[in-house]
DNA sequence: GCCGTTTTCGGCCCGACTGTTTTCAGTCG
């Protein structure tokens, strides 16, 4: 059973806390935590490169000797460094960290003067009055333990994108409103557009910094202040979501912006580039010495380390940096580049309206195709489509495309991939069809092997268009299922198929990442709404924000092609029905 | 422990807020 990339990031993650608990170099700390990043975030599986001999030192931030402790870790399945630190702290100790205001100073504090190893065991001690007395210590620090204990017991901590923008959108609204503001924006992870944030991170340019404080922490939702400073505070919204406001001079507006949109390796990378220069960047501007020489707009604190400006979505320190010095940053896909739609639903499935609405809707968007790719009937739950109903909906578009004006519907469906990799219709009713979506609704705990062997079977059935949701995964509420994506990449490149970017903000699969590896492959992919009513088409904006945080360009999107371009590219039955003709 | 358009050694991003101190360490973003 080969580890998994996030396996060997998880022991490099503990391995950091550990040290850094146990009082280690920071430097060699932050080796661990950048080489945890790297690891997880690596497109191959470093499982297979090591079993393929690849050379593991083309992952950013590993070594010799991590390189050693991967090949270590992926024989054996342990790490004998991690294995030594148990010994020497308990396990569950790491799990403290996840405390908010105790960090490895304190917890190694607490560890040392009264045995404690788990959370159970910190919140009786609090309770207990045992954390008061303790050295660096003190009362509101111990209630703050136990308040934070018994929250963190049941809470999410992270709100999907679609979520956190109906918090920040009146908050923001407000803040405008307040007399003697500027500009007034969210940054940090919701500007990257990442598909779920932990907080909101907001940037206001104000004359009188306390004013604006002193309006946001009386904003009616919030529930607690959790800091309130001169520049800087923090509050809890009644919905549990923490908001953090920085108040900063406009002069500085550029240089905050890129500092609180980060994302904190992005920051790091630009520093040190900046440092090598003899400058420095901080959140109030870039500096010469005691002299600011730029800040007002994020444009001038990179021209200052002679790059352009780069675009949220790619601020991860995953190669943006060397892509705007070499004038390489990719022109990224943007809503109005998407023509049609491969993947909607009516209610002949689990839609809530009828094909005509779905193409009205789906026109005022100024989409010029909409797919029609309703549920084959094995997923029954849907009421979904057997050959016989199916073959109405076909004559139904038809009789609609003859009357419709300014869009096409497309002839579709969404076909349940069973467990065998075979597809829940048969061949002569999905040769009709103008687009074949397979998806993956059942049987998700396969082992690995079986499931991407399943997968990779039916995408070589000669009706198969594009993959949906490649992965299944519910953000916050089911994982991926276990699959092997390199090997599907590379069979869609091979069968001249696609893989969908289900755009719906509860999937939003495929993830940026493997985006990104599609695209180096030179796979196409198909943002698509997966809407289910004709409200639904709303859904394409978060599509294009992943796309463009996994670097997709318009030429790299299935459905950024008109009509007449995209045909050919619609399964190999399409591509001999235009050779024939 | 990693890394190099000065470098294979000597660096490694930077500032605000809190609580516990009585000038600052720890934590966070």
């Amino acid at each position: 059973m080969p580890l998994h990339n996030a396996d060997m990031a998880a022991i490099f993650s503990e391995i950091a806390d550990l040290l850094e608990i146990q009082g280690a170099n920071p430097f060699r700390v932050r080796a661990y935590r950048n080489a945890a990043r790297a690891v997880g975030e690596f497109g191959k599986s470093v499982s297979t490169m090591i079993e393929q001999n690849e050379d593991l030192k083309g992952i950013r931030g590993v070594g010799n000797d991590l390189a050693e402790k991967l090949r270590e870790i992926a024989a054996t399945g342990k790490c004998g460094l991690l294995e030594q630190l148990h010994h020497e702290m308990p396990a569950a100790i790491t799990e403290l960290l996840e405390i908010q205001g105790l960090g490895p100073k304190r917890v190694r504090a607490i560890h040392d003067a009264l045995h404690v190893r788990t959370l159970e065991q910190l919140h009786r001690a609090a309770k207990e009055g045992k954390i008061r007395d303790l050295p660096g210590f003190g009362e509101k620090t111990e209630a703050h333990i136990i308040e934070t204990i018994e929250a963190h017991l049941h809470k999410s901590r992270r709100f999907k994108l679609a979520l956190a923008e109906q918090y920040a959108q009146p908050l923001i609204a407000c803040l405008r409103r307040t007399p003697g503001v500027g500009e007034a924006v969210v940054a940090g992870s919701f500007r990257r557009r990442c598909s779920t944030v932990g907080d909101l991170d907001l940037l206001v340019t104000a004359r009188d910094a306390a004013a604006v404080t002193e309006r946001f922490v009386r904003y009616d939702e919030v529930a607690e202040v959790l800091s309130s400073g001169e520049t800087r505070s923090s509050v809890v919204l009644r919905s549990g979501i923490q908001v953090d406001l920085r108040v900063v001079a406009p002069a500085s507006f550029g240089a905050a912006l890129v500092y609180l949109t980060g994302s904190k390796a992005h920051n790091i990378a630009m520093r040190r580039i900046a440092q090598q220069r003899g400058l420095k960047i901080n959140e109030y501007g870039v500096f010469r010495g005691e002299k600011r020489i730029a800040g007002d707009t994020e444009a001038s604190v990179y021209a200052t380390i002679d790059l352009p400006w780069i675009p949220p979505e790619l601020r991860e320190n995953r190669g943006e940096l060397r892509a705007a010095a070499a004038q390489r940053l990719p022109t990224l896909i943007q809503l109005a580049d998407l023509s049609g739609d491969l993947h909607a639903h009516t209610k002949a499935s689990d839609g809530h309206d009828d094909l005509l609405d779905m193409a009205l809707a789906a026109r005022e968007r100024g989409l010029s195709y909409l797919a029609i790719t309703d549920h084959s009937s094995r997923l029954a739950v849907t009421h979904g489509l057997d050959a016989k109903r199916l073959a109405q909906q076909i004559d139904e578009i038809d009789r609609i495309n003859r009357t419709l004006q300014g869009i096409v519907l497309l002839k579709g469906i969404e076909v349940d991939i069973l467990e065998d990799g075979h597809l829940d219709l048969p061949d002569a009713i999905l040769k009709r069809l103008d687009v074949v979506v397979g998806a993956v609704h059942s049987h998700f705990n396969l082992p690995r092997e079986r499931q991407t062997e399943r997968v990779l079977r039916a995408m070589t059935h000669p009706s198969f268009s594009i993959l949906a949701h490649p992965t299944g995964r519910l953000i916050g509420e089911r994982d991926p299922y276990d699959i092997d994506l390199v090997r599907v990449i590379r069979k869609a490149r091979a069968c001249g198929c696609h893989l969908e970017l289900d755009a719906h903000p509860d999937r939003l699969d495929l993830a940026d990442i493997y985006c990104q590896m599609a695209k180096a492959e030179g796979v196409l992919i198909s943002i698509d709404s997966d809407a289910h009513s004709r409200f639904d088409f709303d859904n394409l904006r978060r599509g294009v924000d992943e796309a463009r945080r996994g670097w997709l360009e318009k030429h790299d999107v299935l459905n950024s092609r008109s009509l007449d371009q995209l045909r050919p590219l619609l399964g190999r039955t399409a591509v001999g029905k235009v050779a024939s003709a």
